[in-house]
DNA sequence: ATGGTAGCGCTGCTA
C-alpha cells in the first residue's frame, strides 16, 4: 500500500497537478493539507473519476485538509472532538480507518514568531494532538499521522541552521513537542530509512529557494511501530515542486508491504 | 539585493 502526503497550498489551483500526479504516482492513499477549500468546493467527483474516494474538512480560505482512497473510508472525524482546540474554527485534522490504517491528515499551525501568541497556540495545539492520540488511539494500533507539522525535527533538517537561530520551525519546545509524539509511540518513518541532510519537502516561493537547495524538512510520515515495520520505501517527490504553478511543497511517498 | 513569491480576494493577511 502506498500512503502519501502533499500540501497542495491552494487545491483549487493545483487540482490539475493533483490530477496528473495521482496518475503517476499510483498512491492508495493520499493526504492532503493546505486546501483552501470549503466542504462544498472540495473537487470530490474529479477524484471519484481516477478511483478515489475522498473526504474534505475545511472552512474555506485558509487551511482545510482531506483524505483520499482508493481501498476504501470508513469511520471519520475531523477535529479534536472534546479536547479544546487552541485554533478553534481552523480546519487543520481529519481522521479515517482506510486499508486497515488509521490514517490522519494534519496541518499544525504555522506559529508566524517566536513569542506571539500564536506560536504559544501552536504548542498548545501539538499538545493537544498528543492529548487527542493518547485518547483516540494506541500505540498497538496501526496508525499513520502524516501532514505538514511545521516543525523541522532536527538541525539536519533545514539547509542552514544558522539561518533559523530565533525562527519558528526549530526551536527546542517545537521540537519537544514532536518528540513527546514520538515518545508516545510514533516513528519518523522516512527519517529511519534515510539518514542524511537536504532531504527537503517544502521551499519557499521566494528569492529562488527551491533552485538554490534551501528548504526544510517539514512534512512528516509518523507511524505507530507495528506499521513502521512495514515500510519498505520512502520518497520525497520533488518534480512535483518543478514546473508551472507548483505547491512549494512536494509529496511524500510510503510504501507499506501488504 | 536589507529583498523576494504565491494565494485569497479586493485590502492586507497568511505562509
Amino acid at each position: 500500500m502506498r500512503i502519501t502526503t502533499w500540501n497542495v497550498n491552494s487545491l483549487k489551483v493545483r487540482l490539475p497537478r493533483v490530477e496528473e500526479w495521482l496518475q503517476y504516482a499510483q498512491p492508495d492513499v493520499v493526504c492532503l493539507q493546505e486546501t483552501k477549500l470549503s466542504d462544498s468546493a472540495f473537487p470530490q467527483l474529479a477524484f471519484s473519476a481516477l478511483g478515489y474516494e475522498s473526504v474534505h474538512y475545511g472552512q474555506g480560505r485558509w487551511n482545510g485538509v482531506a483524505i483520499l482512497s482508493r481501498v476504501g473510508i470508513e469511520d471519520v472525524s475531523h477535529g479534536f472532538g472534546d479536547i479544546d482546540d487552541p485554533y478553534a474554527g481552523d480546519a487543520r485534522l481529519l481522521a479515517a480507518t482506510t486499508g486497515g490504517v488509521r490514517v490522519v491528515s494534519a496541518y499544525v499551525p504555522n506559529g508566524r514568531a517566536v513569542g506571539t501568541e500564536f506560536y504559544d497556540r501552536k504548542l498548545a495545539w501539538l499538545g493537544c494532538l498528543h492529548d487527542w492520540l493518547t485518547t483516540h488511539a494506541d500505540p498497538s494500533d496501526d496508525l499513520a499521522l502524516l501532514g505538514d507539522f511545521n516543525v523541522a525535527p532536527e538541525g539536519r533538517d533545514v539547509w542552514d541552521p544558522k539561518a533559523f537561530e530565533g525562527s519558528t520551525h526549530v526551536t527546542e519546545p517545537e521540537r519537544a513537542a514532536l518528540t513527546r509524539l514520538r515518545e508516545w509511540g510514533l516513528v519518523d518513518v522516512f527519517r529511519r530509512l534515510y539518514s542524511q541532510e537536504r532531504l527537503f519537502t517544502y521551499w519557499d516561493y521566494r528569492a529562488g529557494d527551491f533552485h538554490e537547495g534551501r528548504g526544510m524538512r517539514i512534512d512528516l510520515a509518523y507511524m505507530t511501530k507495528p506499521l513502521a515495520e512495514r515500510v519498505r520505501f520512502a520518497l520525497i517527490d520533488r518534480n512535483a515542486r518543478k514546473g508551472k504553478q507548483p505547491s512549494d511543497h512536494a509529496p511524500m511517498l510510503i510504501d507499506l508491504e501488504a
